[in-house]
Formats: structure tokens, sequence, C-alpha cells
DNA sequence: GTGCCTCGAGTTCC
DNA sequence: CTCGAGGCAC
């Protein structure tokens, strides 16, 4: 039998026929496993084919197929995941915490809807499966690739992994095998479905048995066994761990699915997908709750983690009416069930300096068990917090203050970040001291200062305080800013310590000064000559970087992301930028023309100039940039509209639309919209009512349109 | 001046 | 993820 024959035996011909033989046979058997559920053969022979498979490959690389059974399973690359973007983002959701944060989202619905409080309005209410998102892909009905959230935009390759999860269906239920022309009628041709991976509780015992009998790790909770399990380089392990999924919503379509929320649902489960059985359409803001409180009961018997309940608009048109926030949708929200307590003792509290030298106070506790996870630190925000105020004076914890050595409540905001809730005074000992908050940097020694109504003490060490130097390195790599695959926070702590990097420019210059010579990176402690060359190759591929990111690596405060693209696309060059916050010192047309950008203010203005006219903070980006080469800002994919580039500003009460909506609506089309009439306006759209701006409008001869005008105009009735 | 709506900054644990 | 604060509309 040539299964038996051994691999250095096979002639060419001998090993692409039986290339041929095993690709066809594992895919039959992943099919019959994954599909029909109806294994054909062992794990252990499963295993011994693709063996097999691997071994004539190594043997005779030029042989190996484009469906091949190692490209397909197990071919992940040791270092992890491909990266893939998402073509629709996968947003979060807000929160809700009390029926009243309900009431406004509701209200606020009716209100950027222009509805009336009487007027229907239904939503979907499904539980918050306490899991992890996932992102599938299904084209000509076979599905295709699997990712994961990540930070919304990319997420992680998964697709091999997500096929071993039986809730995941290969096909789409009624996608013909041998008639793709129907295909068409009968299902979209490209389908992005988006839902929640989960384990079960009664998996996750059975897995954390398993685990212990055999001397592995176990897990803490579910989501963290479900998050572990998807995420393995072997999706024989992925198939081993009792995986589920959930289908909540979609991304990419080729056509719409539904006209409703429900219904679409409805069709996904059609498709073969599980969606949630608790989902209820509800008409208006007390049947959603009503349904909340039904499934907070029934929450223990679900046999999975849920963490609330997830409302959505019904209806897709007003869904698309009402459109997104930057990292949340309009038309939806989570409501979360109230967060689990726990008391523990605080042991002391630490300060740790921040990029912009905040200081931060953290707790340092005996560690805890809170929902699932064992905590030992928590934030304590600042000073006021500590004391038992808000930012405006204002008691929290009905003004108790927290002393090192009190018993604390502690709850993790959002399910994530450990915080402090409360502390009992009964428990306190008599000698136990106010905590006095440090009025110098613990780091640098230099002075901490308070601004008039800031919250926060800083350390006005600058660049000499040795914390803010590493935070800001730390940011300057971090994945928004210049994303320097192998030189993350624990490296650069490490680099900062030996002195190999002091500042940003310092990265660009390790291979010239530690690439050869006494002393070698690959040399060094935990590094070989493969990392080395690995971390100079991809330094290097970064001296080409767009502007956005560039101005946001600089961490000047105020400057984000968000303020880093709005800067990048104004100036479009890193020399006009640089030219024109140089020049932009109070009451010159540069500040004027700085200020004019939608989204920039006073305060980011002045940081921006501060920071260029420091003699030390410039002549340290002058260092970096020498070694760049900076990208231009990309156009924006112009956006084919009448209205495309002109800027428009609305006036007066529009009736078919609110102002939200029509500023929403402009800037898809690609238009600027502004507040005021000026010389560079392009376009006003007056409604009843318009005063001063329409007359300024006249004045400069501005295009001015009634809103039926404007509709016309865009195409839309 | 007030009240949204976003963004920026700092945070924890796996 | 949350809080504080910046930016802007009303």
């Amino acid at each position: 039998m040539s299964d038996q024959q051994k691999v250095d035996d096979l002639d060419e011909d001998a090993a692409r026929a039986e290339l041929e033989r095993l690709a066809r046979r594992l895919a039959e058997a992943n099919r019959a496993y994954h599909r029909d559920d109806a294994p054909v053969m062992s794990d252990a022979e499963f295993d011994a084919l693709r063996a097999r498979n691997a071994a004539i490959e190594a043997r005779f690389p030029a042989l190996r197929r484009d469906d091949s059974p190692s490209r397909q399973v197990g071919a992940a690359p040791a270092e992890g995941f491909g990266k893939i973007r998402h073509e629709v983002r996968m947003l979060s959701l807000e929160n809700a915490f009390e029926a009243d944060d309900v009431a406004e989202f509701v209200a606020r619905i009716r209100r950027y809807l222009g509805l009336p409080a009487e007027a229907p309005l239904a939503f979907t209410a499904e539980p918050k499966i306490d899991g992890l998102s996932l992102s599938l892909r299904y084209e000509g009905g076979v599905l295709v690739q699997a990712a994961t959230r990540g930070d919304g935009e990319t997420g992680e390759n998964v697709t091999e992994n997500a096929r071993t999860i039986t809730d995941i269906p290969a096909r789409l239920r009624g996608a013909p095998d041998l008639l793709p022309d129907l295909l068409p009628d009968l299902l979209p041709d490209l389908l992005e479905v988006r839902g929640e991976v989960y384990m079960s509780h009664a998996d996750f015992a059975a897995l954390n048995e398993r685990q212990a009998g055999a001397g592995a790790k176990t897990f803490a909770n579910p989501r963290n066994a479900a998050a572990g399990s998807l995420r393995q380089l072997d999706p024989a392990i992925t198939a081993a761990r009792p995986l589920r999924f959930f289908a909540y919503g979609w991304g990419k379509l080729s056509a719409p699915l539904a006209d409703s929320q429900s219904g679409a649902l409805s069709r996904l489960a059609e498709l073969g997908f599980a969606t949630n059985p608790e989902m209820r359409r509800c008409e208006g803001l007390d049947a959603m709750l009503a349904t909340y409180r039904a499934i907070e009961q029934r929450r223990a018997t679900l046999g999975y983690d849920i963490d609330g309940v997830v409302y959505k608009l019904d209806d897709l048109a007003l869904q698309d009416r009402l459109g997104f926030r930057s990292t949340t949708p309009r038309w939806a929200i989570a409501h979360k069930f109230p967060a689990e307590l726990a008391w523990t003792r605080l042991r002391a509290i630490d300060i740790q300096v921040g990029r912009t030298g905040a200081l931060s106070p953290v707790a340092r506790l005996d560690p805890v068990t809170v929902g699932g996870v064992v905590v030992s630190n928590a934030t304590l925000h600042n000073e006021d917090y500590i004391a038992g105020r808000d930012a405006k004076g204002a008691p929290i914890r009905e003004g108790r203050d927290i002393r090192p050595g009190d018993w604390v409540q502690v709850y993790r905001a959002g399910d994530v970040i450990p915080k402090i809730a409360d502390v009992d005074l009964s428990r306190r000992k008599n000698d136990a001291q106010v905590y006095v908050f440090p009025q110098e940097c613990p780091e640098c020694g230099s002075p901490a200062l308070r601004e008039p109504g800031d919250a926060v003490r800083r350390c006005t060490g600058g660049l000499i305080c040795p914390a803010q130097a590493v935070e800001r390195l730390k940011h300057f790599v971090s994945r928004a800013a210049f994303d320097i695959e192998g030189l993350g926070a624990k490296q650069v702590e490490a680099f900062w310590r030996d002195g190999w990097i002091r500042e940003p420019a310092d990265i660009f210059t390790l291979q010239e000064r530690y690439g050869s010579g006494l002393k070698q990176l690959k040399n060094r402690e935990g590094w070989g000559a493969k990392s080395a060359e690995n971390l100079f190759a991809a330094i290097a591929e970064k001296r080409r970087i767009p502007l956005n990111r560039l101005i946001f690596a600089l961490g000047i405060r105020h400057v984000g992301e968000a303020a880093a693209q709005l800067l990048a696309s104004h100036y479009a060059t890193w020399p006009a930028f640089e030219a024109a916050v140089t020049a932009a010192a109070p009451d010159t047309p540069e500040r004027e023309d700085l200020l004019s950008i939608d989204g920039v203010g006073a305060v980011m203005a002045a940081s921006l100039t501060q920071a260029f006219a420091n003699p030390a903070e410039r002549a340290s980006i002058d260092r970096l940039v020498a070694h760049l080469e900076v990208e231009p800002v990309r156009r924006r994919a112009p956006v084919e509209s009448p209205v495309a580039g002109k800027t428009v500003v609305f006036t007066g009460t529009l009736e078919r639309m609110t102002r939200a909506e029509a500023k929403a609506r402009a800037e898809a089309l690609g238009a600027k919209v502004a507040g005021s009439v000026s010389a560079r306006t392009d376009l006003l759209v007056a409604g009843p009512g318009a005063g001063s701006k329409a007359k300024k409008a006249a004045e400069l001869g501005i295009e001015t349109l009634d809103e039926d005008g404007w509709l016309a105009l865009i195409g839309a009735g």
C-alpha cells in the first residue's frame, strides 16, 4: 500500500499523485467531521495523514498544492495569526447601567429622528453573551474567512479554528453544491455574519476537569476558556474544545437580509446559524425593561454566561438614518447587569507617572476574586477620588475617604477595570492615617502641580523625568503610532534601562550602534541572531510612515489619534504641518488656520505650538524626522456626489431632517459641514427662520438653497 | 453660559 | 472601559 511507502523512496510522480489523494481524503474527512458531524476516520488516523502530507511536501516543496491540507489546517505561521482588515468596522456598544439610561437612549433616538414621544418605536432585546466576537465571511454561500474583532479595524485570521465550531456552518443552508447559477436567487453572494463565540457552563466545567486531569492549566472562567481555545495555533486543539456560536448581526452584505433587525435574525437562522432563543421584539421602553428583568431572572438557568441585555432599534431603515458615532452605533445599547462586588483589604497606595506626567494612584489589594478573575490592583483615579470627592467637589461614597489598611469593596467596571466602590469605616483601625497625595514626582522629584480646574496632578519634569520619557517611548511604538513589531513596552523599558534608547530617534540608529561591533543586540539576553535581524527589519520597515501616525506618535498633549488624523488631512505633508505649527504663535494667520480646522480648538492649538516652540522637544523631533520618509496623507477615496469636497453650512429650521442627521448625511457624501458662514463656505442650506447667516451668505455671494433644493441636489427624496 | 458629543489619557488582566 | 475635558451647537 503506497500509504506505507517511505517518503524517501517516493519519486516525483508518485509524490504528486499521493499529495492529490491526501488532499482529497483529508478534505472529505474534514467535511464529514465538521459539516456532517459524522467522522469517517479516527483523530489519530487524521493526524497521521496530515503528518504524511507535510513530510512529502517537505521533501518536494514545489509540489505543494494550492488546496493542500497544510495550507488549510495548521497552516498558521508560528509567529501567530494573519491580520484581517474588517471591511465594515466591528464596533462596541454603549453601556446602560440603569433603567434611566435606557430611557434616555430611547428618548435620544426619538429626538434624533424627530419622532414624537407617542409614535411607536420597536426594539429587539436579547442576552449579551459573555464571549468574544467573531466575523464570518461567506462568499457564494461558503465560509471563506473568520476574523476576531481585534481593535475593530483589524482582527486576527482564525478561519481554520472557526471551521471546527459546529454552530458555524461551512456552507449556508441551501447553498447549492452544483448550481452556482441559482445562487443569487437563494442566497446572498457575500455575507458577513457577526456573532459571539462562547462556552457553556457544562462544557467549561468538563474542559477544566480534563485539563486538570492532564496536568494542564485550568481556565478562570468560560470567557477566558473560549478566548484561549479560539486562539490556538493548532486548529486540532480548537476542534477538541466545545465552542459554540450565536449570530447577532452582520457586516458587509451584497444584499439586505431583511428590513428589520428581527427579520434579519430570522433570516440568519434560516441560513443555518444559531440565534439566541431569548430574543424578543419589544414595542417601547416598558416592554424592553420587562424583557431585561425576565432575562435577568433566567440568567442562572441559561447555561452560559451573559452580562446584560442588548437593545437594537428594529427598523433597519431607521438604524441607517441614525448611523454611528466614532466607536458605537447610535441605534443600539447594552443594558448591563449590576457588577459583582467583593470586599478585600487595601494594602498600599502607589503612584504611577504617565506619559503626560499625570500622577495616577493605584490601589494594591489583597488578591480577591471578582467576576471570575483574581484582582490585586485597582485604579484610584486621582487625589479627589481618594479623598471622597468628585471633580466638582461633590461627595462620592458619601464623602468617605480611602486609607491604606482599609477594607474596600471592589468591582470591575464594565467587567474589566477594577475599581473601588466603597470603604467599610466600621473596620477601620483607629490609627489609620489619612492618605497624603505626594506633591513631588516620585520618579524624578520635580514638583507635581495641579492646574486650577484640573483633576490630575502632573509632574513638571518633562523630558528629564525618566518615567515620562519611557512612557512617551512606549506611546511612540504603540499600535496606533509606529507599531514596530518586536519592540513593545517591555523591550522599550529594557533598552531604556541600559541607555540604548533615550528618545524616538535612537530607535532608528539602533542597528548602526548595536548591529555589529563590541556590544551587539544579538548577544543580549533573550536575543539571538534571528530575532535581532527581525527587529532591525521591523524598524527599517517603519522608516516610511504615514503623516497621521507620526503626528500621533509625537505624544503631544490633547493630540490623540483622531486629532492627528484631522491635522494630517489638513496639512497633507510633514513640511507643511511643521512649518504651520512652528509659525502658529497666538494672533498669527497660521494660528487662525489651525483653529479653522473643525475639531481643533484653543487648547489643542496652544499645546501644539508649545511643543514645537520648546527647544529640547523640537530638537528631538527634528532628529527623529531626519530618519524618516513621511508619507503624505492619502486623499480619502473621492465620494461620487455633487457636494464632495464642498463646505456646507446649515441654518434655520430644517423640517425634513434633524440638524445632526443633515450633518451626518452631508459628511457621508464627502462634504465638510461648518458652523458659520465664511469666504470658504461653498453652500448655505437655509430653512425658514434663517437670519444673520443667510444675510452674510448673500453678501459674500454664496450659493444658497432651501431644504428641498438640498435634498434634490444630493438625490434624496 | 449650558449641555451634548467625542476624544484623550490612564487603567487591569489574560 | 471610564472619567475628565475639549469642542461646538444652541
